[in-house]
DNA sequence: ACTAAAGCCTGGCTGC
DNA sequence: TGCAGCCAGGCTTTAG
């Protein structure tokens, strides 16, 4: 379930490989993938156009193409790249094939039919629907504490639900939200606008720790050269996770329990005696 | 302008 | 062993 160091993790692979490779075909095997566009002529606008530059947005890849035009890609939940021969035998939920001209090809399989491509002109991929309104990049210069502290200000919601809107504060997924409030003591269903100024703070702080380390495991442990999803090769991922999926376990700090919960229709992990119930509500 | 919730999807797991 | 039903969850759409 990639999150923005994954997504980070996919761009920088996708860099190493991608610029200046050619598609010499473009076959899309399943039609809402690509959404507005039929794949017909999704698949004729990439013929004979050149990878220049992967960058990313958010959880957005931006493959940008020497027609002008963008790929924009989301891998949702299990959408991935895979980078084989050209005659290599597509898996069962190959989607995309786009044989280049160095005799491999770069294929996007997604079991959940979730993922998404958007092929857009370059000049307006900040004005697109999925670009448009999305938060200042967490790691960026826009991505102030003062930033932070106005939106927690605004809004009434949990603060967990919060963390999920990318609108507001990008990049994170259920897994790194509920391992940041748990890093900051925050109980999830905190209404954010009650979040003390203090405790604004250790998030904010806990939001760019995560995702730097996240980001920094990601570039240094070996991964698949042939499956670019943004996971780990060969090692687990899980154990540098404190609460997400450890229900019933000692909380690393205090030893209670950790809770779950759900909020909208996910799973929320916390500890309930390190991250104290707001002040009750109903 | 805001929040809440259903819906999209497949496969792995649980319980009967 | 088989199978129904739940669960995973990022994002869009719809409703309030």
């Amino acid at each position: 379930m990639p999150e923005l160091p994954e997504v980070e993790s996919v761009a920088r692979h996708l860099q190493r490989i991608l610029p200046n490779r050619t598609i010499e075909q473009a076959i899309v095997t399943r039609a809402t993938l690509v959404e507005e566009a039929t794949p017909e002529a999704f698949c004729a606008r990439l013929q004979g156009v050149t990878f220049t530059e992967i960058g990313r947005r958010g959880k957005h890849l931006l493959l940008h193409l020497s027609s002008n035009d963008t790929l924009i890609t989301h891998l949702r939940m299990t959408g991935r790249f895979l980078y084989l021969d050209r005659d290599a035998t597509p898996l069962k939920h190959t989607h995309a094939r786009f044989f280049l001209d160095n005799g491999k090809q770069l294929a996007f399989d997604d079991q959940r039919h979730f993922g998404r491509m958007h092929l857009v002109k370059s000049s307006e991929v900040a004005d697109t629907r999925e670009i448009r309104d999305l938060a200042p990049e967490p790691l960026g210069p826009e991505f102030t504490f003062g930033y932070l502290k106005q939106t927690l200000v605004k809004s009434s919601r949990d603060m967990k639900e919060l963390l999920l809107d990318q609108t507001r504060v990008l990049g994170l997924g259920n897994i790194y939200a509920v391992e940041a409030l748990f890093a900051a003591r925050i109980h999830p269903e905190t209404p954010a606008n009650l979040v003390p100024g203090r405790k604004a703070k250790d998030l904010y702080e806990a939001i760019q720790a995560i995702l730097e380390a996240a980001i920094e495991a990601g570039s240094t442990i070996q991964t698949d050269p042939e499956v670019i999803d943004g996971s780990y090769f060969g090692n687990s991922f899980e154990e540098a996770l404190v609460v997400y999926d450890r229900e019933g376990e000692p909380c690393i700090r205090c030893e209670s329990p950790i809770a779950r919960i759900r909020q909208g229709q996910r799973s929320t992990y916390f500890c309930p005696k390190c991250q104290k119930a707001p002040k009750k509500k109903d």
